[in-house]
DNA sequence: TGAAATGTTGGGGCG
DNA sequence: ACGCCCCAACATTTC
């Protein structure tokens, strides 16, 4: 009797542990191939940018040497690649992990229609979220649009996290004698180099993923309650890009860390907060699958006639740039763009200067960072931009604009956060880190610093352009 | 997962 | 000892 096998189509969940559709097919006696097909002409808008496109390489390499080289790569639309590749290897199964995006909820249920038309067996599992969006609907049988109570009622009291499965003992490979592709072949990493610094802040796959999260739990879980607001210390876990591809499953991170907590009494508030952010990721998700318009539309309707700047000045390209004149800002995104990451505090601030002291549409902010993250995720991006414009599900209310100067002397008192990414500050006293405009010129020479020459002066008056967006976003209160 | 304006309280200086 | 003022510290309200 010949061995069943079965095309593991790996897609967001580039690890061997806790992998539900690598361990259904080890244990259930299944040869195995392992496939990763890059699909960005069904992706449509939202093919991955650039900076994923370089964590993915990486992390497909990873995996593939766990895989001991047997992954086949493939570009194309799934569905004909899918189909080819079952011809050629005369595999009997597909299984994958699910996702969640509306594009790939819709060619995932197609193709998984057609694979059963033509007697192939197809299973599909979920990895990579703690509580299924169908899983949580209100008593009414609608769902939450409120975190809290989503979290609270909806997820906690629903019931724990599944525990992570094991890495399969033994993996066996299927001899089909088809052309395994090259990981290369996807030109996932761009011919201008502007990625060696991020390979140094780096280690995308498996291991880096838990290495990651170890890192965090021994230096900076304990006070994390407390300290995740401040950008210029190490304790936040910076795992969200290593989770956005599967390298380490949220029912990992969560069982890891209140195991940790347990054994060396961390206090319960910084568990719980820690365990309540991956709440958040959760509720972008939910929301992602209940309404998928969400990454364009404004959720609350009475935002549609908003009144956003035209694309005139060269606001929006001083902002991408870092080069605000408002050093919290111009830190932040100069972080972005030098790392691929932004602290969560810093991406709060960003987006309310640019949402309300800028007025520029919440899509250009969503655009940016879809193209220059590397934990881009479409749930929490587009969530997370619509919270801070104010038009999403539970979002900001309206009046709520942040004072980056306010800010940074809260969240960044010493100026260290300020100093390592706009060195051109490095020699300004504290006092005027955040605020180089109100320094005399004495202290600004000392410092070695010309304003609008050394460093831009601030693109927006604060106190004016909070009274402008204070005014425009009343439309939305009569729109209501 | 705000900020600014306004209101309240209470200690200390001082006549 | 007392009233008065100032003002920091905190609380509440408003946007």
């Amino acid at each position: 009797m010949t061995q069943k096998t079965a095309l593991i189509w790996f897609r967001q969940d580039l690890r061997l542990k806790d992998n539900p559709a690598l361990h259904y097919a080890t244990t259930n006696g299944y040869a195995v191939i392992p496939v990763y097909i890059l699909d960005d002409e069904s992706a449509a808008q939202w093919k991955m940018g650039g900076a994923s496109r370089w964590w993915l390489h990486q992390s497909l390499q990873s995996v593939n040497s766990d895989l001991r080289e047997h992954m086949i790569f493939r570009a194309g639309k799934a569905d004909d690649v899918l189909t080819e590749l079952i011809k050629d290897t005369g595999a009997d199964a597909v299984f994958w992990n699910r996702c969640y995006e509306p594009w790939r909820v819709k060619r995932d249920k197609d193709i998984k229609q057609s694979l059963k038309d033509d007697s192939i067996e197809v299973e599909t599992f979920n990895g990579s979220l703690l509580w299924e969006p169908w899983e949580i609907l209100k008593d009414d049988g609608t769902p939450y649009r409120v975190f809290t109570p989503y979290y609270r009622k909806g997820c906690l009291k629903k019931k724990e996290p599944r525990n992570p499965m094991p890495r399969p003992e033994r993996i066996t490979y299927a001899d089909h004698g088809t052309d395994t592709g090259q990981l290369g072949d996807l030109e996932l990493i761009p011919s201008i180099k502007w990625y060696e610094q991020m390979e140094t802040f780096w280690t995308p796959g498996e291991n880096g993923a838990h290495a990651r999260l170890e890192t965090f739990l021994e230096d900076g879980f304990k006070g994390y309650k407390e300290d995740r607001n401040r950008p210029d210390r190490e304790n936040v876990s910076r795992i969200s890009p290593h989770i956005h591809f599967g390298e380490i499953s949220p029912h990992q991170v969560w069982e890891t860390i209140r195991a940790y907590g347990e054994i060396n009494s961390i206090p319960e508030k910084d568990v719980d907060c820690y365990c309540s952010e991956l709440g958040w990721r959760e509720f972008s998700y939910y929301l992602l699958y209940h309404f998928p318009h969400i990454t364009w539309e404004n959720f609350q309707p009475k935002f549609n006639d908003f009144p956003w700047n035209a694309q005139e000045s060269q606001d929006l390209e001083r902002w991408q740039k870092g080069q605000t004149g408002i050093p919290i800002v111009d830190a932040g995104m100069r972080q972005l763009w030098q790392t691929g990451w932004m602290h969560n505090r810093v991406r709060m601030i960003v987006g309310s200067l640019l949402v309300k002291n800028l007025l520029i549409h919440w899509h250009r902010g969503e655009e940016w960072f879809w193209d220059t993250l590397v934990d881009a995720d479409l749930a929490s991006n587009s969530a997370s931009w619509q919270w801070v414009a104010g038009s999403g599900a539970d979002a900001a209310p309206y009046f709520r604009i942040f004072n980056p100067l306010t800010q940074g002397e809260k969240f960044d008192p010493e100026g260290e956060y300020v100093r390592e990414f706009v060195p051109e500050l490095k020699n300004m006293p504290k006092q005027y880190i955040h605020k180089p405009w109100e320094a005399g010129p004495l202290i600004l020479k000392e410092a070695g610093v010309e304003l609008g020459k050394d460093y831009p002066e601030p693109i927006v008056d604060l106190k004016a352009s909070r009274e402008r967006a204070l005014k425009a976003f009343e439309t939305t209160k009569k729109a209501s």
